[in-house]
DNA sequence: GTCTATAAGAGGATAGAC
DNA sequence: GTCTATCCTCTTATAGAC
């Protein structure tokens, strides 16, 4: 296995093999505990319980509660907006929205959790990510926006604003991982079965795509 | 004025009118920063505050935070729903649509505060209306499942699955009330403008209808 | 690095005067 | 009905031993 040694010369702190596998198990945790229970919801102890270790230990990896909560929204930040952030200006509009809308949906199915998040941080005013929402996503949605008015005078699409687009794509692939709790109530056991978010897939597909292809 | 005395025949006990005035004056203070700040976020001194009363004039009133919130949530489930319950199984299918879509909007706009206090109380697991969820409202959503159902039968709409369309609908609409921080940093200051929901009615009743009318 | 013990503070709820 | 004062619990964060 090599030497297992840290170089200390890089600039930051190097982290030793137990460090890295610690806070790697802190974020882990904390993720699902913030994202079932809000930030105020979410209790350290909860979050040290659930990775075995004890809260005075998670305090010396992470300064505070604020700064756990901080790092989980950053690190899921990048790996949520990833397929977004990979739409193709060259490829074809019904085609490439599907491929979207699809990767979406399964992110809602995979990785709930991180939906939520987001969806708690968002609904209580965003008071940690509202820079990255004003600068980089508002900058990264305005460069699709255009992408897709592109596709609209090329008459590949039918004639739609491109931001109600986007808000509609993200309302509904994301609502299958926040407000699961209400479609299991409404729809039963059904909403636990294997082909379920296939059919949830097809329907939205449906809607949206032939909601949008040029007649 | 007539006579302000309350009658003590009746069952319960009779409101006094400062009583009722008082219960009201909590209640809408109450939605407001439950909407904002969740359940555990919120606390009973900023909704005192709010409504120029004191903390312990509050549990007064109420026995304690959970029954505000309760009593907050069900006074505003009933308004929140009627416009679902309106639709009606012999207007024209895509009309009909329209209209609850809209209906639904203007709602978003009018009174986020209702929306993006449900959001909180199921993105937590519904620990409060879990019982109503799985009861009346699963009961009302398979009554109108049936209609969309039959409206598909007579190709009065494409065939769609009715489920995964009533919660593209809810998910569409409400995102312009629960997620309004994020579309404000997103697309500026137009989202604040007069004409904003009308446009995003127009989108979202674009690719919803266009969706799902026959072809 | 990890623990026990504890300080410090926020917030829900009650007692009791007025 | 409404207030002030207070109790008590829960939770964040730190001190300091090991």
């Amino acid at each position: 296995m090599a030497s297992t040694k840290t170089r200390p010369a890089k600039q930051a702190k190097p982290l030793s093999r137990i460090q890295e596998v610690n806070r790697k198990a802190i974020l882990d945790a904390a993720l699902e505990v913030f994202a079932t229970s809000g930030f105020r919801g979410a209790t350290i102890d909860e979050i040290a319980t659930r990775c075995g270790m004890s809260k005075p230990n998670l305090l010396y990896y992470f300064k505070s509660k604020r700064d756990i909560y901080q790092q989980v929204l950053e690190q899921t930040l990048e790996e949520w907006l990833g397929p977004f952030a990979a739409i193709d200006p060259n490829a074809d509009p019904v085609e490439e929205l599907r491929r979207y809308i699809t990767a979406k949906l399964v992110m809602s199915e995979k990785r709930p959790e991180a939906s939520k998040l987001f969806a708690n941080e968002i609904l209580h005013g965003a008071p940690v990510i509202h820079g990255f929402l004003e600068t980089h996503l508002r900058q990264l949605v305005h460069e699709k926006a255009g992408v897709i008015r592109q596709w609209v005078s090329d008459g590949k699409l039918a004639p739609i604003d491109p931001y109600h687009l986007i808000f509609t794509i993200w309302a509904t692939t994301q609502h299958y991982a926040d407000f699961d709790v209400q479609i299991r109530a409404v729809i039963g056991s059904q909403a636990g079965k294997p082909g379920f978010y296939e059919q949830a897939a097809q329907a939205v597909l449906s809607i949206i795509l032939n909601g949008i292809r040029p007649r």
